[in-house]
DNA sequence: ACCAGGCCTTGATACACATCAAGCAGATCG
DNA sequence: CGATCTGCTTGATGTGTATCAAGGCCTGGT
């Protein structure tokens, strides 16, 4: 890894630079083009709460979490809040926003928690991108994962119950197999009710219920997954 | 529009021409390599019911639609079915999986009524992209707006109820503005249940109830949509 | 230390939709 | 021509999840 000019835009950080080169937007970049795409790119610090874009605004950046997490989510009419996804450090998001007419991303994004975004701008970013068909290969296989990802979650929503899109996501994001399957929910649990499409009541009722039958055990804010066989059992063989 | 070789792989006919070149996935490629793209597909005839693929099946070629109509669908484990999407001809599908890893598409693909299919090899497909960024920039147009779909009706699915999802249909159905403000569903009923993730009977129930406030009108196998202005406002007035 | 305001839980109730079951109409076919 | 079948409707009933309401537990502010 080389050492960053001695301007930078922001303080890199060698931890972020090693994540930076790990997101799946950045993979198929030469060093160089990596470099030039950092020193153009700027940091949004953003306070827990706070907007980074909202929905249908044209934007000019593609973004990467660098720390905290940020929310993607949908509002409907009458103030309601549907939370897409939770973007962990390391993930880019608002892509697809790129290759669309107005560069409009029909959702909004803000800061669970405070973060650090890298916001990359656009105009470099599809300059490489007009430069080499390899380039683009690469985000078309990100787009195409994201297409997947978004079918299989219409699949949960529509044919599976509450408690299947739970234990599903409790074993997603365990996805670290950690010498302890305790899973630490750091963002509050109605949150996660939002990600699940389910009132936080009854969510809070199903973990409960899960506990009972000794599936999992609820740790104050931290979920362990005791039976993991038993869960994955529910998952295939129907609720 | 230039006349075909004399021995094409199937009969090009004028009409299919025409539908082809108006595609989305077909649009940015130049007459030489329509023209080769062509010469290189062949055609599927399917009829009702048959499989044109299988869940996890790796594909060599990406579709078009060219008549009839191919339900596009999932299947659980307990043989529910699932449709996530009815394509009608002049429809591309199953482009995203040309990016993924083993080209395999997460999906079944069968026709609702007999129904021909262009199926273009993926190979050749994607020589001319991996020559070409501007090709590149009008596929990831493609897949951004399948991932804009796929989030709307992730929004519908969550968060609006049956009626909701039933009226969209119709209204996004209607796109021609036609002298008169009837749509035939040329597919079972059931079909159409499916693709709105609701039961047979509960999309009956609906349609009569829709029917009794005059806000549609059902005659046999087609739904006059009488008062179109009622119907969108209910959906921008929540329901 | 106390109070106010989130967040979470728990119980009672409501409702949308699924499920089960029956019947009806229009095709298809011997 | 009746026999069967499939798609659709209609009613009765069941169930998952939302909604409403109340109380408990933190946390942060004054």
């Amino acid at each position: 890894m080389k050492s960053q000019p001695a301007n930078p835009p922001i303080t890199f950080k060698t931890r972020i630079i090693e994540l930076l080169r790990h997101t799946p937007l950045l993979q198929a970049f030469s060093p160089q083009q990596f470099t030039i795409l950092l020193q153009h790119s700027k940091t949004h610090y953003l306070k827990e709460g706070e907007m980074l874009f909202r929905q249908d605004e044209p934007l000019q950046e593609v973004f990467i979490c660098l720390s905290g997490c940020i929310k993607l989510f949908h509002l409907t009419a009458d103030g309601h809040e549907k939370i897409i996804n939770i973007i962990p450090p390391g993930q880019n998001f608002a892509e697809a926003m790129l290759f669309t007419e107005g560069n409009r991303c029909h959702m909004n994004a803000a800061a669970l928690k405070q973060a650090e975004v890298l916001g990359i701008p656009a105009v470099q970013f599809l300059a490489f991108l007009n430069e080499s068909p390899l380039l683009c290969f690469n985000v078309m296989g990100l787009l195409s994962k994201r297409i997947q990802w978004l079918l299989d979650e219409v699949d949960r929503l529509s044919l599976h119950n509450a408690t299947f899109r739970l234990i599903y996501f409790l074993l997603e994001t365990h996805q670290h197999p950690d010498y302890c399957n305790i899973i630490s929910l750091d963002v509050p649990k109605h949150v996660i009710a939002s990600r699940l499409s389910v009132r936080p009541e009854t969510l809070s009722r199903i973990l409960k219920n899960l506990a009972k039958q000794d599936l999992i055990a609820l740790h104050d804010h931290k979920i362990e997954l005791v039976d993991i066989e038993g869960l994955k059992t529910l998952l295939s063989h129907g609720i």
